[in-house]
DNA sequence: CAGTATCCTATGCGATACTG
DNA sequence: CAGTATCGCATAGGATACTG
């Protein structure tokens, strides 16, 4: 459904909006680690997921949570046990979210060097008073 | 290259990079928007991004370009034209980037609905003193 | 037309301390 | 273990005004 109406404005606010969401800077990790271990405990996905803080983790499970791609199960033991793993809407993210990471591993470095070529470039930055288009190095 | 290692922390610090640009609140729409049209002008980008301040639209094509996803034309004109369009490294984001604007117009409603449907239970909020599992409506 | 420069505010997010 | 509560800063980003 919808795979070729990528009209006009009309998804763009359902993009925005889910960009909002899983665009953040924990979400994507959060369901890459529950897509590729099933599930996990709070305290598991901190250990997995370098940097993030308690409050983060858990203000990005309540997000996820809401936005129905995550389930959180307690078990009423002490100490307490609390389950998360990716609900069937989840698991359909895992597809996209793969295409977006597996990019990123094979174009991170490309990036990289782009950065770092235009960076050498602009604290060059001498002011051309003439001539024909700049920057032509389409491709 | 690298489609089956999805291993650990390796490509999360490319996939957190990656995410740190196009995860930001415009850069996919503009490479979306590129990547239809093939070659803009600063303000035919301007009124297709509902919402972009001149500002924002400035800073997005500058990190674009840094990152050598997009290049920038000026042609020496008067009044200034300047276009912009996708580079052989922007070309290859526009498909993982087409996956999740068709999941986003896909499963967006659903989304929708999920909020609502915790927001009221939320604004219920009655605390069970005892118990099974909490929440358990897996799927 | 395609920007830059400046100001200002909301919020994202980390650090830290406390709790059932 | 799995959180909540509070503080505080840095930054994202909008509004507005000016320019080659």
């Amino acid at each position: 459904m919808a795979l070729e109406d990528t009209s006009e404005a009309s998804n763009c606010s359902a993009m925005s909006d889910v960009l909002n969401r899983i665009g953040d800077k924990w979400s994507v990790m959060v369901v890459g680690m529950l897509g590729r271990n099933g599930t996990l405990r709070f305290n598991e996905l901190k250990r997995m997921i370098n940097g993030i803080s308690q409050r983060m983790l858990t203000l990005t499970l309540r997000n996820l949570e809401r936005d129905g791609l995550v389930t959180r199960t307690i078990y009423p033991e002490v100490p307490p046990r609390v389950e998360y793993r990716l609900t069937r809407l989840g698991e359909t993210l895992r597809e996209p979210i793969a295409g977006l990471w597996d990019w990123s591993a094979a174009n991170h470095q490309a990036i990289v060097e782009a950065r770092s070529i235009y960076d050498a470039r602009e604290t060059g930055h001498h002011h051309p008073t003439t001539g024909s288009p700049e920057h032509v190095q389409r491709q």
